[in-house]
DNA sequence: CATTTAGTTTAGAACTATTATAAATTAATA
DNA sequence: TATTAATTTATAATAGTTCTAAACTAAATG
């Protein structure tokens, strides 16, 4: 399987020796046609759903902070009781519904380019992310 | 004292009664020229080297949330382990500095309207927030 | 006033997401 | 095989936040 050696590298390359227990959690990350936004928690139910076994906490945590760190996954941040994942590293942007609490991804054609014309003296940018809240039409009407 | 009709009126139109904890509150959150960006901590420890006296974590607690319910104070988030909160309740972004932690309010002179093409079917914006991480030039380079 | 009622403050307990720990297990190396 | 290093796991610790219930204060009532 090609997938394989792919998670092998990326468990490599993050500085984690490849484990089964790591590859499981590689299957559920990386072997998905669509953008996975998640929490550790809905990593772990994924996990655990999938194989019906269970992957200690601690490992979970482990391995998605090495991945963030080596780039393989962004952390989103629009709650400050929740950690948010994003498998898409590319640069983008996300609506996100308040009412079923999903992020879901924004291309080019839904938000041009935000236009940044000063920056910090001293500064460099290191990211960009805009977040447009959404909520039903017929409630929270503020 | 003008400012303290003003914010009895804010503590009414919170539902709160207007106690002395709560005027202190007050006093430190908008008797002032600038934004004050914080977190909960921040706000009691202002407290207390204000007034010498410390109020209870938890009256500060309800009084933010109530502010914040009734659109007094915005919330901001930026990390998932700590709440900020906005003393600046107009539209507007932000620069959050990596270095030094602390939130810089963007007016339009630095970054231009957000183009929203398509929004989710059914869907009502409630909110449209930037956030540009920046850091020292010299270092995070990634 | 005096009494009653309702709202508030507070310390500390409870809760929850996250991180740290340390022993048991597994994998890599010699 | 023996040795060493890395990993997994259950569980403890931590930290921000929310909850609770008793003591206190303010408002309303007669
Ligand atoms: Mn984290
Ligand atoms: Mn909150
Ligand atoms: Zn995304
Ligand atoms: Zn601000």
């Amino acid at each position: 399987m090609l997938k394989n050696s792919e998670f092998v590298n990326k468990l490599r390359n993050s500085g984690l020796r490849p484990t089964k227990q790591r590859l499981k959690i590689c299957e559920v990350l990386f072997n998905r046609d669509k953008t996975f936004h998640f929490t550790i928690n809905d990593l772990a139910k994924s996990i655990s759903e999938k194989f019906n076994e269970k992957i200690s906490l601690a490992t979970i945590y482990n391995t998605v902070h090495a991945f963030k760190d080596k780039g393989y996954l962004k952390e989103i941040t629009i709650s400050s009781d929740k950690s948010y994942f994003d498998t898409n590293i590319t640069k983008h942007h996300h609506f996100y519904d308040e009412d079923t609490n999903l992020l879901i991804d924004c291309n080019d054609n839904e938000i041009g380019k935000v236009n940044i014309k000063n920056n910090i003296t001293g500064k460099k940018i290191s990211s960009v992310e805009v977040l447009v809240r959404v909520a039903s039409d017929t409630q929270n009407q503020n």
